[in-house]
DNA sequence: AATGAATGAGCGTTCATTCAT
DNA sequence: TATGAATGAACGCTCATTCAT
């Protein structure tokens, strides 16, 4: 209603009044929407409400849901680059190291990724509808590297080859879970001993096949 | 509701009838407290409401609430026997076989009892307070258990030494939660590949320090 | 808390504090659920929020959900006697008058009946799912009745045998719907107008035949 | 958005072809908005939300608000063309039909206007102040039509003179109500059966009044 | 004039927990 | 001691409406 000042005096600040609308642009919003997000996973884990979401954010609900419909799509937005760069130190890995040294790495890479996000790993095993979306996203990303890992490394005799795919990974995954005294340290440690599961049985196949 | 008292022993005072038939109707109930929520956590998982337990087993819920004011306190008392069992488990798989087998068939013992309770892994890694006391009574129950498998089969050279006794506990309970597509097939191996992880290493070192 | 006053002096109310609990049985308080139901039903319409209804009746929403848990049951126990009574009232007209006049005469019973509730007649057109019993409700009720009634009068030739007797009992509630300056005589004499068409064609039938 | 000027003639200033330009992209959108309402109202009903009608029209819902503040005016520029049409019916089916005969003819039309448009019938009997204006539109719209049929035919002695125009006419609609295995034969022959009615009452007069 | 991002009140519903009886 | 009625905070979600751009 009273807004025709037209302020010259650029000395003023021009975002004074009603400074939320002054850089309404989504993209920003989507920002601080994201910001927002991270912080309230971090502190209330991601099945944190909505509602808190938002309020971090200081817009409304509406705001929220008109970016991410699913919550899913949240988290996928919050860590959509870290997966990016998860993806791609595969390749990296392959090619500076032998493959069951890059099958190890990767998997280290992944709990990284996964750690690196808190609530992250409970969202992946939770059975809330919510997070179908993002179990998905990971399982289509993520499972066909482990899987060419895992093959690579087979065949090059260093791991063994009845492995499933899934289940390692979600391995990886669960073994993150918060708990009581959770230890990043061991939570990595456990993983690379899954691998070194798979060079024990290789061996023992080796051995016993001679 | 209207229950007959079934009395043949007339000569005791009637007063002391009603007390000793409360008491058999509370620990009757307490009985079929218990019965019922094995029934509802399998169904519906330890997570299911208070209600539909105190449903199913034909009480109010007042009287859940009285006999058991934490739900770790029912779960505990329902999965007690279970717990008891795989306790002892390890002694007579201790007795049996060389110490490395030992561990890991207890660890597939252990397996088996937390993929027999729908929910539990759940709970064993949920935030809920609700569940601190469950998880609190798991780790004073199994850990010394499981140092002691590992401390053996360490001693006898089948596995390596320096691992996290609490951290494998909570690993294996880790790869029992449910998942899209979960199969306890896969969770059971994935376990078993940690401690064929331990083999491993204890077969490097040996190697290593020859 | 503090309940302890065992008031022996009866003039002073003994219902004093909190007087909601002293008079907690069920259905004191299901009767004064079914009394604001009503009260809201007349002020805001059948589709008024549940809180509304439970806050006029000074419980909390659980209150209201545990009694009736669909929207349907709610209404249905408010209009339950009336609608018994209705039913009844089909008989008497039957047994004291002519089979078209008792078709006329239960017509308007039943359209003062739906006029007597404010909203009614809106919930049994509502296309909602929370009104699906309703409706059906009062399709298993008063279909059977209209059938009834509208051979008896076919019979004797008062009026045309071809009419959908459900499509005129919805008509009779449709004529009920509140619009803007509703006078209820003109919904019941336009009911009484549809009863006249049957008469007519009856009329016509014979003429024409002759 | 980013729209050649198709501009041939270069001899007027440009400043000009902007303005028409916008009178016509203005136009256009009006158009769309029509269009599409008519759509969305087919598909969904009257009642969908305003932000469907505007992605359907492509425009955005501040569009939408501009040209229709309330939804009556969306609705009411939407049906006007068969409002009219409907209206001019009466004139017709008069010209070439007896006084009886016409009224009911276009009572049936009117029916079928109604039923054309899914959600009209509910708007028309809603309490919701956002269909006030519609209702009030088809009121003078109809009643003074309706008006006059019914009185050429009571004059004529087809029908009887004492009934409510408004009430009527409410009649109509509320018989196109969408309910449970809505048949709209049946409510096209409910809206005659209250013509008959009318019949009925003026044979009636005719007999008592010899 | 057109846009559509933002708002936030409001709804139905669930369920852990309390406490008068 | 047992009961279960009552509570009410909390959640996900929708959508009419506003208004800075």
């Amino acid at each position: 209603m009273e807004r025709k000042e037209q302020n010259t005096d650029n000395t003023v600040e021009p975002h004074d009044h009603k400074d939320r609308y002054l850089r309404v642009d989504a993209k920003r919003n989507n920002c601080a929407l994201l910001q927002s997000a991270l912080t309230v996973f971090t502190t209330s884990g991601v099945d944190a409400p909505i509602r808190e979401i938002a309020k971090q954010a200081g817009v409304g609900v509406g705001t929220v849901y008109r970016h991410f419909p699913q919550r899913s799509d949240l988290i996928l937005a919050v860590i959509g680059q870290e997966m990016d760069n998860c993806a791609e130190a595969a390749t990296t890995l392959t090619a500076k190291h032998a493959p069951g040294e890059a099958l190890a790495l990767w998997m280290q890479t992944y709990v990284d990724f996964i750690l690196s996000i808190p609530g992250l790993a409970a969202a992946l095993h939770s059975s809330d509808p919510a997070y179908e979306a993002l179990t998905e996203s990971f399982d289509s990303h993520f499972i066909p590297i482990l899987e060419s890992l895992l093959h690579a490394a087979s065949n090059a005799g260093e791991t063994c080859p009845n492995i499933s795919s899934t289940g390692l990974l979600n391995a990886a995954s669960s073994l993150c879970l918060k708990i009581t005294n959770f230890d990043p340290a061991v939570a990595r440690d456990l993983v690379s001993l899954l691998i070194d599961g798979l060079r024990y049985r290789s061996y023992i196949n080796q051995q016993s096949s001679k």
